[in-house]
DNA sequence: CATGTGGTTAACAATTTGATAATATTAGAA
DNA sequence: TTCTAATATTATCAAATTGTTAACCACATG
């Protein structure tokens, strides 16, 4: 995981504001701020944050507003929101947790608390059936279908997809040819000897990154 | 929100136990069992699942009672509870919905039918609530069946409209075509090939954007 | 009953993909 | 080094997939 995670706090307060940012900063998430719930929207859209943490009293939108406008959205609808409130009010607990928050935290703050709970979401997020591999600079999204390699979208055909991806689900293993036909390919279905080859060279092509390595008369591998 | 859905399942047969935990752990879902009545309350109320899966015939307290039991609590007001019976006999089906339950199966289970409802049950729950995306300057009201672009409302019929729905629901995932069919038109319905490459064009003319992209030998997906 | 709309299909065009053959190149054994 | 089997490369072609259009039927509506 080379990118790090992104994460957005809006607060009317900026001491809390402060505190925050830092102790989040020092554990080397990357942090933006907003001051009330318009600049919020502003900086979710502007950043894609990983995580935004809401303070629910603001001035203008409150944060359980904001929080049911992002969640309209699509591109929010996995990103993790976290309530923040002085009230340790249940009833407004409850309220945040129905809009579709991910978790509650109550002022005051204990960074250790806040710290803990942050990266319990994350783990539980990477835990998740993650249908995205990430090696370096190089992002392989199953359920995209789409390869990006520093911030590029590489589109690879049906087959050189499955391959590649098969390639790196095991990164330094070598494949060999029979895995690779049996996995991409399938039992039943025959092909000639080259076919592989011209694949390998497809991907080697489209990439331009020199990741897949020949073992010869074994198979290929992939490493970064 | 990003946690699975979960589900609860509670029958005297170990095997059925098995059969329908295996299918619905392979979908996706998190798994439950109980093996009976009093059982099933109290994994119900220790895991709050979405949906309850309940046997009828159970020694001690049967389907019908705990389902009695759990629609007293408000906390399973909205669950979703389906029964399962060898009894293909309509007095009890009659009396189990009665209680309130959300659909009805009968002994032998095809786990294809049973998978097909699990979904179709949890499409309907999540079309009650959510029922507006945004998408930069794209609209899509599920309610009102209508499509807004930059203030412009756009007239789809509903297959086009279901079609797009879909798709705009998780913006760059791909859709197999598989999936597009299960989901619009449903498990039963068989229909041709040219079918859905049809409606998608009829989505591209009248939107006159270019939002749906093409994964050949995969499926669609939607991107702004 | 005429008309319009929605949904499906058939037929064909357009496009892309994947496999192969032919040839060049390379790694590693002898 | 030399030789050889394995792999790389390239161009080409057939098959698979999708796009497009028009026609058809069912159904609702005035």
């Amino acid at each position: 995981m080379n990118t790090a995670k992104k994460i957005l706090i809006a607060d009317d307060e900026p001491d809390i504001l402060e505190i925050i940012q830092f102790n989040l900063q020092t554990e080397g998430y990357e942090v933006f701020t907003a001051k009330n719930g318009d600049e919020a929207l502003e900086q979710a859209k502007k950043h894609q944050p990983d995580l935004i943490i809401l303070d629910i009293m603001m001035p203008g939108k409150n944060g359980i507003d904001v929080c049911n406008i992002l969640r309209m959205q699509p591109a929010f609808k996995e990103t993790l929101i976290v309530f923040l409130s002085a009230l340790s009010d249940e009833g407004t607990e409850i309220r945040g947790l129905e809009t579709g928050a991910d978790d509650y935290l109550t002022k005051p703050i204990s960074p250790k608390i806040l710290l803990s709970k942050v990266n319990a979401l994350f783990r539980r997020l990477n835990k998740e059936g993650n249908n995205l591999l990430q090696l370096g600079d190089l992002k392989i999204d199953r359920e995209k279908y789409i390869i990006n390699y520093l911030g590029n979208d590489i589109i690879l055909a049906r087959k050189e997809f499955e391959l590649l991806a098969l390639l790196a689900s095991k990164p330094g293993k070598v494949f060999l040819r029979n895995e690779i036909l049996n996995q991409v390919w399938g039992t039943e279905v025959i092909v000639g000897d080259r076919t592989i080859d011209v694949h390998i060279r497809k991907i080697r092509q489209k990439l331009d990154l020199d990741c897949i390595t020949t073992v010869k008369g074994v198979g290929y591998k992939f490493e970064l």
